[in-house]
DNA sequence: GCAAAACTTGCAAGCGCTTGCATAACAGTT
DNA sequence: AACTGTTATGCAAGCGCTTGCAAGTTTTGC
């Protein structure tokens, strides 16, 4: 009927509303703005009628006569096609506690896994006016993308590893620190052998593997690449990798995985294969989520604290919002002793096994 | 120095394109928007001007000309404070797999975990023209308040158990049937004594004790509320609640956990308890998380098919978005065997223990 | 009983973008 | 040279909401 399709809004809008009230469009965008400046009676009628009526504010409309969205674009970092699955618990908990910080401060929360630099949608859309500010989660292969990005765009924070130059605001755990605890503590149990799981590409991986090697060097060893096994960051890549561990024998007596989804891919190849853990081989992970500790041995793993780094990541960006320029930050990393990593080797040989 | 804090939009608009490239907005705008009534040269010369000023366009503006937000609200009908973690993979997947469907519809996604009807902030701020439809993913305890909502707003999917009264299209797994399969499979290896953990009180998890019911009073047995163990959804809560599960000794040989979490929470405790798997106790979960694959023993589970699932909740909002009143649909639920039922226990007897 | 000081409300001008319609520019026909 | 098509551009209205300012209505003070 109308001239085009989408022309048709059926919506009620707030003129309505005022229509139906007696009053002008302020008045009612005032009231359901509790402004001071109506009256206590034309409010309540307003929002009784607004209720009936099941009016709702187009955001759209007041988000661009106020010039603001009210909205964070938090965006992961996965190559849309290639890498099908999140599947990481990691990532639901972070964004999980993104959307509480977030919505503490009244923000909503677009999800996205497409990157700005990767519109290619001809003609228009670029950004976009879409939200007050990004986040991303993680890096991927894309740490320069995300730094250039950061660049153009202020209100930018990132989850990852950083601080080397400037990318802007960069949160994320002492990924050096935790790798470098990691392998401290089973060199301490008394592993000699102990393999880095991991995909170095990536940079938060890069680190915890550099960490590996200075906890190795201050033992007196040498970081071998035998011992450095490209395992790709999705569980089901994981088990393939380590589906032929088992053909390592008896090389290497312990495992430091870059992520607890790699660890247990591992663990459970290991114990298919009918290796007992932590006897034979000690693993640890990275992350702490929440399975870890409901493993069989619960696993060993280096915690990131994702719900702190969620409310800092969303204090960073919220003070972006009022101009400042806050620099980015480190979380520490801390290391949950579990069973996956037993007791001392040397005190093994006496008593039975672990516990 | 101008009135209002808000209103210092540095942003860079339309009109300062058209001025820079010497055109009026309209020109700029179809330019954009790959018009063909703009000069090849004109369009190409404002394109790169747009690209080289970094300008973007103002959704806000966009969506509010167009009448549009080419956005879907992803809900989470999680209890805020409440239940602090999703951290069930299954959600991570569905939210992926949901915001692969939608965007290659062109549509953003906007998650939250506030359902509409839980919104308080005074005055303003019901539901609100930010999306052009919503999707539930999974109806937790508000059943009623989705379905109310549902009838409220035309746009509106939800995962779940449904296809009983009027809720609006709800898509899901035929949970019945995942949980009758599950049971009869378990009877089928020759357990008795089936243990049910789940949380009863959710429509989904109730439809899958239904099934499992089905299943036991086929095999001439009748389900017991001694065998049925209310483990909360989260993981941590389940493992409270099965960290119990040895004081029950022989009484059962068999759990059916109705959710993957659930059966590994329960799994790492009885086999931190000694208890072997699948030889004292078989375990069925819910949902093959990618995880379930890989563990030890690998999880026999129901699958849902989640990539399925989001596409086809996204064609029904596509469709609603047509005007279309499409009607709920039920997915297939698929057993997948894996080693953590074994053998049949008669079969068992002879030869050693599994695989 | 009247002016001044509150209180309420409405007007109208935007916010940045799209688009129907009018217009200008420039061929291509007779 | 006048006329009709095309094609490229601009005008201006409008999307639904907010808000400074002005106007109207009470209430208060003396």
């Amino acid at each position: 009927m109308s001239k085009t399709a989408a022309k048709d809004r059926t919506q009620i809008t707030m003129r309505d509303i005022a229509r139906m009230a007696g009053v002008s469009e302020s008045t009612v965008s005032r009231a359901l703005a509790g402004s001071q400046l109506v009256a206590e009676h034309t409010r309540l009628r307003i929002l009784e009628l607004a209720r009936s009526t099941k009016y709702a504010v187009n955001e759209h409309a007041r988000n661009l006569a106020l010039g603001q969205t009210r909205t964070i674009e938090v965006l992961f970092p996965i190559e849309r096609g290639t890498l099908q699955r999140v599947s990481d618990p990691f990532f639901v908990d972070m964004v999980a506690e993104l959307i509480d910080a977030l919505s503490t401060h009244d923000y909503d929360v677009l999800l996205s896994t497409s990157p700005p630099w990767s519109e290619v949608r001809p003609g228009c859309a670029f950004l976009g006016g879409r939200a007050d500010g990004v986040i991303f989660v993680g890096q991927g292969r894309h740490r320069e993308e995300i730094a250039e990005f950061a660049r153009d765009n202020r209100i930018v924070v990132t989850w990852g590893a950083g601080g080397r130059r400037d990318e802007g605001c960069v949160i994320g755990t002492d990924n050096v620190r935790g790798g470098y605890l990691a392998a401290r503590h089973l060199i301490a149990l008394g592993r000699r052998q102990i393999a880095f799981l991991g995909d170095c590409t990536l940079p938060e991986i890069e680190e915890r593997y550099e960490g590996y090697c200075a906890a190795l060097r201050e033992a007196g060893m040498e970081p071998g690449d035998a011992l450095r096994i490209n395992a790709p960051f999705d569980i089901d890549g994981a088990r393939t990798v380590t589906v032929g561990l088992d053909r390592f024998g008896r090389h290497f007596d312990a495992i430091f995985a870059a992520s607890d989804m790699i660890a247990m891919a591992a663990m459970a190849n290991l114990q298919a294969a009918g290796a007992r853990i932590p006897d034979d081989v000690a693993v640890v992970g990275f992350d702490d989520v929440a399975m870890a500790a409901h493993m069989h041995p619960a696993l060993t793993t280096v915690r990131q604290n994702i719900a702190e780094g969620a409310q800092l990541m969303t204090a960073k960006i919220m003070a972006m919002l009022q101009g400042e320029k806050p620099k980015g930050e480190m979380l520490p990393a801390k290391l949950i002793i579990r069973d996956s990593c037993g007791a001392p080797l040397s005190m093994r040989q006496e008593s039975g096994d672990q516990t």
